[in-house]
DNA sequence: TTACGTGCAAACGTTTTGCACAAAC
DNA sequence: GTTTGTGCAAAACGTTTGCACGTAA
């Protein structure tokens, strides 16, 4: 079974993943939307777009593909798994009202940034670390939500 | 029922909390340890002082106290709540081995970091986020486990 | 005496697993 | 025909809640 998209299944046969249906319909709508579902939200774009799958299904493939480097996993700030098209290590802008996120490249000195202490008697411990790499969560409004905490004013004044 | 020490007691009472017996051994715990334990880590650690409690209680309170803002709460990336003696924004550094962590500030120009688009499609949508904060987590290898590693790379030569 | 804290047990939501059947190699 | 994928149902796990009892204001 091959997918509607020639880019779909090379990318899973790439990563030695047989192309099947559900497969397919998983990584087909992360490239198309670059959101960061949910299982739960996944299954409800699914259904929604007549493309239901079980459950069970739908959780051992996002395993699947997630372990074979075809996605990105993480557990977002409710605790939830959520998944991402992009595998590379990058960085994530949250928006503090509706929770939706972007993916983000930084811009900036990003190595030049370094820990240090906040209780004095770590100072020594710290020092010991070796630091490898930093992963920035950036937070804002999104531009949905600018429009909405206006309406939100407009009604109450 | 007052805590062992008066810090402990007033940090809550200041909160407008009972200096109970279960949430003295809470943040006793983590005032003296700084640790980002997980509910069930605090569990094992209280019962291994002799100071254990219920499952429910230990819930309920770790709620009241992050509620309160006695002390703060987060997921961690395995899904699971962890709890943390500093209130305010700050960042971690995270072992990559162990997963241990480590309260810290960041030392550098954080200010001049700005998030951009990694999808071109997105540089639009992007320029209309109001961007507000970041939060950087720091990733290396603690002391300890570089030691370990030591020891496992001796025992393999 | 009234409000609050504690603990047991049951419920809950998310995720994993055992199993039977179907599809692909 | 052997391996792999799918889906139902049940289990597992972290967490929350209802309730009865104990403790403190």
């Amino acid at each position: 079974m091959a997918c509607d998209r020639p880019e779909v299944t090379e990318r899973l046969t790439a990563h030695g993943l047989r192309a099947t249906p559900a497969r397919c319909r998983i990584l087909g709508l992360l490239l198309e939307t670059h959101e960061h579902y949910t299982p739960e939200e996944m299954l409800d774009e699914l259904r929604r777009r007549g493309e239901p799958m079980s459950i069970a299904t739908l959780y051992q493939n996002l395993a699947k593909l997630s372990e074979a480097g075809v996605i990105g996993r993480f557990v977002g700030p409710d605790g939830v798994s959520r998944y991402d098209v992009v595998t590379e290590p990058h960085h994530h802008l949250v928006c503090r009202v509706c929770g939706r996120m972007v993916d983000v490249r930084v811009k900036g000195p990003l190595e030049d940034l370094a820990p240090e202490p906040i209780f004095a008697e770590d100072a020594g411990e710290l020092a010991r670390w070796r630091v490898k790499g930093a992963k920035v969560e950036f937070s804002g409004v999104c531009p949905d939500c600018q429009l909405h905490l206006h309406r939100k004013e407009q009604r109450i004044a």
